[in-house]
DNA sequence: ACGTTCGGGACCTCCCGTTATT
DNA sequence: AATAACGGGAGGTCCCGAACGT
């Protein structure tokens, strides 16, 4: 705490930004000293790994940012109003960048080949997510089954969105998904309730 | 009719089959030609706007070729079916390719700036298959505005699947998707019935 | 005559023009079917040496074309306002392209290696120029040898203050060349007048 | 002091040489590496703005370089004898050439509109060798009106009878313009010697 | 340690010439 | 005969990784 910001970090989230933006294969490592502000030769005595490397911590890093933010919400709101709320927040990121900003484990996930590891560590961060959401859902009284099938259905739903959302420059996928997993989620609460 | 298959369409689904395994930056043109076994010198002459029509080209046309199939799906087994026979077409693609290969149209989507057309055709793509299967939702007797949402997130969390699939190497997450959609949808089909 | 404008003419002359603003490898075959409203696969078919025939006829075109104008000039006007006007003749060119139109044949007489022809041709209009010049020159009395030496430098001047007016961006040295020759022919035609 | 020629300056150097034989577009990037012994990968890295930058400064440095050779001549030698000598400068390049080197400047002056830049500073590049001899006219008693036309047209004639040389691969042209550029510069000044 | 300078390679563009059509 | 479809090849851009100097 009270670090101050070093070059590295500054690549990552760097890196984070662009990869959302234009993909890990699609973003030159120009860019991200460029919008680093870092020097040029840093990055291979940084990440000795190279692109790969780069791809791979930046996004283990926003798997890490979206999954202690999901962690806080489920506990602080309950998985309803969570889920809104994680919308949301990909839904500013979208429109504040004008419709291109989709999400960085998203990018790292399709990465193509050039860092098998960003893909690995995407997909702990998505199992991560599933996990943290199913819990929560099954400690309101939901079956174990059903609340992996809405976890993962949750996250896919709103990772498809923000992609159609792109393509479409319209919040409205989005906001669809939204509408629709809450119905849902509310459903299988309410009917948890009722029947315990 | 009869028409064999010119250099042209080879080229179109060659690159189709590479951007859906390696995104749109993620291919080089080396890679469509080859992959095609199209001459090298003849994609200037097919493809006059370069990369940026290829990839409008290959994002439209798989658009245009799931649509059909989605189309056709719905009318001749009712969305529930349908939506299980897409996951898993997608499926097969997937495991084929050993997890690699999702979705050409969301490979288009998800295109850097190199070709904004792609990503207008895919948002196209999107919203046809959106209507198509909000269309046959209203006629089984869900209410347009839940039928649209329905639509949205089911063609939402299949893309969103195919990613968490992929980054994970496990149709899991497909599956659930699968089993989520085929549930919602039921109930609303049920409820519908119940209340002419 | 009456002859109405075929293909290979147009080409002819459009590569002419391009010839004189880009340079000859700097103006492509695509650029002169282009500007000449002609088909693409005829330019083979006219010229079978390629870009190297149609420098070469280009070049001796417009050879032929300044020659019979400085012919018809010397002869009407003599070598004084015949210089006169062929400044003001080239002069009008590069205006109306905004200083980037030089002369064909001095196009010719630069391209590198591809066509050596024209660079051939474009040395035979330098001399047929001078000679008529020259000749005009001693037909007014200017011995033989100086009349060669006033011919070579008024066609080296004026091309050479093309390509300073070019590179200045204005008509300056085309003007200052036309009054320093009118000057200098005009004193050789006095003094040969005064010592017959 | 000392400084060894790094690679940089030797693709200048080459640079130079290639484009007065084949012109600015003639040239490619390839044979100035090769005749530079210049890493391939570096032009990038020495000039960031690619081919424009490499024939801007190209330019550049050899419109310095004679004017320099221009300034010392007209100092040590009197206007007479330093155009006689910048003649035999460039004829002596021609002729080692076989006829095919011109001058760099030009080269720069005619580059069609790949390089703005390089057609600007051989503009500057004529206007400061006409400047520096007009100068030495004055200085001899010239009159500033006459000894601006006469050192525009020396310049115009040296440049275009390179050019005529060129094609005609035989250096009459440029003797030819050497004597008679003595000539008139010899009888300006004794002219203005006669009445001061 | 840290950062600049440098190197090979591969990307996309597109040009020129030839081969099939009409 | 005249034109369009097509092929190989090279050009310029620029990227990524390593070597060097600070």
């Amino acid at each position: 705490m009270g670090q101050r910001t070093t070059g590295r970090d500054r690549m990552i989230t760097g890196a984070m930004r662009l990869f959302r933006e234009y993909g890990v294969a699609g973003t030159s490592l120009a860019d991200v000293v460029e919008h680093s502000e870092a020097p040029r030769g840093s990055i291979y005595h940084y990440f000795p790994g190279g692109k790969a490397q780069l791809a791979e911590e930046a996004t283990a890093h926003a798997g890490r940012l979206m999954g202690a933010t999901i962690s806080a919400l489920v506990a602080a709101e309950g998985p309803v109003k969570a889920l809104n709320l994680v919308v949301e927040h990909f839904r500013k990121d979208l429109v504040e960048s004008d419709f291109t900003a989709v999400c960085p484990v998203l990018a790292g996930a399709l990465d193509g080949g050039e860092s098998p590891a960003a893909r690995e560590v995407a997909g702990e961060a998505f199992s991560s997510w599933e996990a943290t959401l199913s819990a929560a859902l099954w400690q309101h009284g939901i079956p174990a089954r059903r609340a992996d099938r809405m976890a993962t259905t949750a996250i896919s739903a709103i990772e498809g969105a923000l992609v159609l959302a792109r393509a479409q420059r319209s919040t409205r996928p989005l906001d669809r998904v939204a509408e629709a997993l809450a119905e849902q989620v509310g459903a299988l609460l309410t009917a948890s309730e009722t029947q315990p």
